[in-house]
DNA sequence: AAGTTTGTTCAAAATTTATTGAACAGCCTC
DNA sequence: GAGGCTGTTCAATAAATTTTGAACAAACTT
């Protein structure tokens, strides 16, 4: 994969030699690449896309901070899905920006307390799922309380049994946070 | 959507009136379709394709168990779509077939104990992923002991952490279907 | 044993989702 | 204020996933 990956998309700026590693830009070792695609697998079980496992990834297994466009080099994928990847990471707190001095570039680094990564992936991607479920199921229930088939009953039933299914997914998930809060115990 | 939904996929059997509902093929309800639509947006956030949800939904909303097509006519999809999506929610134990006397077609009702549900995902989905990950990651771990470059040390840092990461995971499954198995407690 | 019913398989088509890259906006510098 | 960085947006493209349906297999019926 990743053929010829350092295709920055911008207008080169007239060096010839153009397929030397510029001196500065390091590629990335063998170990780091086993573990960003590691995480590739993991972002896909979560249900995210690849380019979102690269990057996390390979801040998680570089030394340093990067911002976007030395991603962009090191990993092979485009400045837009590498601006969407970030976006996406920082919304969730899986990620840190901050400055350098004398750089205007947004540095980035990985946050790797498991707390904040799934307290985040809560937050970001499993409540909103959760409240409008929520709110699904009680327009459902009220129009369950008017039906007067002969399947009202047995409709009446199975969402209760649903609701049951949501309260105790909240609380499942008030247990979990709480379970990877704490700082390794027995 | 659905356009033409009861596009029966064998050879006709000669009947003419085609559009006609046929006699005791009911059709499904406002309040079920509903129900059914909320099941697939559950079954997408789990990373699911649409017909495992639709097919689920369509069983723990109907009060009498049914073959394989009767949910083809129903939900108006493929009979391919119906087997492999019977398939996946039998292996996962969502699901449980039996047989009706003087039919020979196999009958499937929704399995609804959230404990089951929950055992059935984390065996069939989550473990297995696990598993390998913890391999892969045991992997890289030997080749990281014998990484002497400067960020050897580094290296081995991070993946001590995702090590930790894998254990408390795996610890949390456990709470999880401890917590999901009994019977509403507080 | 010829035909029917039930269900599976899998290549092709349709759909959904992710990625690319060109255009652009804002900000800094000279 | 022209020009260079830095980063975002979004329409077009590519890639991945799901669905379809025809072919088939197995088991039953007559």
């Amino acid at each position: 994969m990743s053929a010829e990956a350092r295709s920055a998309n911008q207008a080169r700026v007239s060096i010839h030699a153009e397929d030397i590693p510029v001196a500065g830009q390091e590629e990335i070792s063998p170990l780091q690449l086993e573990v960003i695609e590691l995480f590739v697998h993991a972002v896909k079980v979560l249900g995210l896309p690849k380019s979102v496992g690269e990057i996390y990834g390979l801040l998680f297994i570089s030394p340093e901070a990067m911002p976007l466009d030395v991603i962009v080099a090191r990993l092979g994928i485009s400045k837009g899905s590498a601006s969407q990847g970030l976006r996406f990471l920082r919304n969730l707190g899986a990620v840190q920006p901050f400055q350098v001095t004398d750089d205007r570039r947004e540095h980035f680094e990985a946050v790797t307390e498991l707390k904040k990564l799934a307290a985040g992936f809560i937050n970001g991607e499993i409540n909103p799922h959760l409240e409008s479920g929520t709110q699904r199921l009680e327009k459902i229930r009220k129009a369950a309380v008017a039906d007067t088939s002969e399947n009202g009953a047995f409709y009446r039933d199975r969402l209760a049994r649903l609701g049951n299914w949501r309260r105790r997914g909240g609380l499942l998930l008030k247990i979990v946070s709480r379970f990877l809060g704490r700082t390794t115990k027995k």
